[in-house]
DNA sequence: CATGGGATCTCCAGTAACTAGAGGTTCAAG
DNA sequence: CTTGAACCTCTAGTTACTGGAGATCCCATG
């Protein structure tokens, strides 16, 4: 039985986060020592581990309790879990390709700057005017649910 | 003189957000009618079409506010947008780095899995252990302040 | 000049996924 | 038995908006 702090050494999940998670109810709640301290078995750190490596491929929240009550039911077929993963790598892919224009708009803004004052600056200008940028419009970047920050170490 | 539901279709940016900016500061209080209904001039309909393509180009409000402060005065020198640009190419290329890796991930599981049951699916195994991706430990995304929504309509 | 409907006003709440802090209790080592 | 680290609950803040309620305004007809 680990206590909170473990479980999170244990995880790379910091202990605010695990109590998140129990509170909207991705984690069921743990049992309690005589003074009202979490207790958490193995089944908990497995499935705190699955929600953190799909939070680490970018799921969402709600996806990944879609995936979890999946895998709480092994008799289920797994189509859904694969729509649910071949829609993430869409995003994904849509992702990709709008960063990659970004990419090369700011490359550009960048490389004509010739350092002088804000007046003449191409940076300045590029950003005042999208009409100064090649052709393409850039179509946003993405409605981006929050992804993990690299705070995480690793597990002992 | 534009009301706001004018600026708003004219620079893509929703009416509460324009009001938004206004609260944060970065759009200054515009002039009002004897009604108290808000009217821009063409200097607003410029300042926000700046802050619209910044966002587009995926800066933070922070930066952009540091921009805007820049462009009110061209007599200074251009290195500070300069730094914010390249530090913005730098956070788009690390993203890149690590949604190319997550997607190599995602389509390996999704390649696996053969559509049987959860029991034997790939996908929810690979997501139960990251032991079971190759051999790169995927340093998850991003920070990832707001990118603006794919949203936005064309002005007139 | 009256009236009606769309545009605007303010204020408040909610989104995603946490994160941080205050103020108080419990556990475990010495 | 006494610390002090770890834990508890609760609230509020983060980023960049978005949506709704209920009231008011603008302006184009009739
Ligand atoms: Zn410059
Ligand atoms: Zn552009
Ligand atoms: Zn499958
Ligand atoms: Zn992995």
């Amino acid at each position: 039985m680990l206590g909170i702090g473990q479980l999170s050494a244990e995880t790379g999940t910091k202990v605010p986060t695990i109590r998140y998670y129990e509170d909207i109810g991705l984690l069921p709640e743990p049992e309690r020592t005589a003074g009202n301290q979490r207790r958490y078995g193995k089944q908990q750190v497995d499935r705190l581990r699955f929600i953190r490596h799909c939070r680490d491929m970018g799921f969402p929240l709600t996806d990944i309790r879609a995936l979890l009550d999946l895998s709480d039911d092994p008799e289920r077929s797994c189509a859904s879990a694969d729509t649910i993963a071949r829609h993430q790598l869409q995003e994904v892919e849509r992702r990709l390709a709008s960063l990659a224009s970004l990419r090369q708009e700011l490359c550009r803004m960048i490389d004509q700057c010739a350092g002088g004052t804000v007046a003449d600056c191409r940076v300045i200008e590029s950003l005042a005017d999208h009409a100064h940028c090649i052709a393409d419009r850039h179509t946003t970047p993405a409605p981006t649910e929050q992804l993990a920050e690299p705070t995480r170490r690793d597990p002992a």
